[in-house]
DNA sequence: TGCTAATTAGCAATCGATGCAGATAAGGTT
DNA sequence: AACCTTATCTGCATCGATTGCTAATTAGCA
């Protein structure tokens, strides 16, 4: 995702307004890895906004995505993750305390075992213990 | 996921009985390929046994979930989709008509970038059009 | 300064999934 | 074959995530 800087200018030129809700946003997700739900994202925002409200954090993050600033990630938490990284990359999610990480790999799988199906993406999700967890044993 | 008949022995031995509704889920879902949610499985259900609760359905999946027959996988489509087939393999899903395909991979992906996670499980989500779908460019 | 279209907030509605309770039925026991 | 205990079924309420809708507000250009 480019910088709030640039989001702003981008924004303009696409006939959207730059209100300071969506500037809060635009820092709030700028070079953010916690890959955030848009209600955690909500709470962090209503601590320096009070009274933004969530349906504004939805539309703007619906707005990010639609301009390719934004992926939208799914990885089993059952709300979708915002994630402003979007080189090709992968996921690892820790089964302990549910933190997401970006991973790369180095040659994309290739596919079996099925014929004639044009691959235009792949995602891997890997699930395990983060370095944190497996070291402390702690719980959630 | 083992066969209608095993599965009956399974679950009597579990402790849980064997129902009509449960004989009728064990035979429409074993072999079953499409990848079906627990509403499109009611659905079917509904026809050979009308009247048939969408609560037992899910109840029902859930049994065989937590016994290791199925696998539940979410590809994006919005709901939880169930799979007897339990060995290591992928997903293919066609952007246009949303089939679910299973794949298979040779080597697992190593991760990089990310020290210290132990993974336990990798699953890939490819994306992309199936044979169908490119061949004739039908839409949905 | 004024105008107009985009945006916001708040609430209702939707959708997938689960919790709950009374009626029912499986399946071992007598 | 009747009986009893306990699991199951159905229907409905509830819940969490997300989207639809609308009146009031505001960004940003003329």
């Amino acid at each position: 995702m480019r910088s709030p800087e640039d989001l702003t200018v981008a924004f303009r030129s696409a006939g959207l307004k730059v209100t300071p809700q969506r500037q809060l946003l635009f820092r709030l997700l700028h070079d953010n890895t916690t890959h955030p739900t848009a209600d955690a994202l909500h709470h962090v925002a209503s601590e320096l906004m009070p009274g933004i409200s969530l349906r504004t954090v939805y539309q703007t993050l619906t707005d990010l995505a639609e301009m390719g600033e934004l992926q939208s990630i799914e990885v089993g938490s059952g709300s979708m993750r915002f994630d402003p990284n979007v080189s090709d990359h992968h996921h690892a999610v820790c089964d302990q305390c549910g933190a997401v990480h970006d991973v790369y790999v180095t040659h994309a799988p290739e596919l079996h075992g099925l014929d004639s199906f044009s691959v235009s993406d792949a995602h891997i999700v890997y699930r395990g213990l983060c370095g944190l967890c497996s070291a402390t044993g702690s719980h959630r």
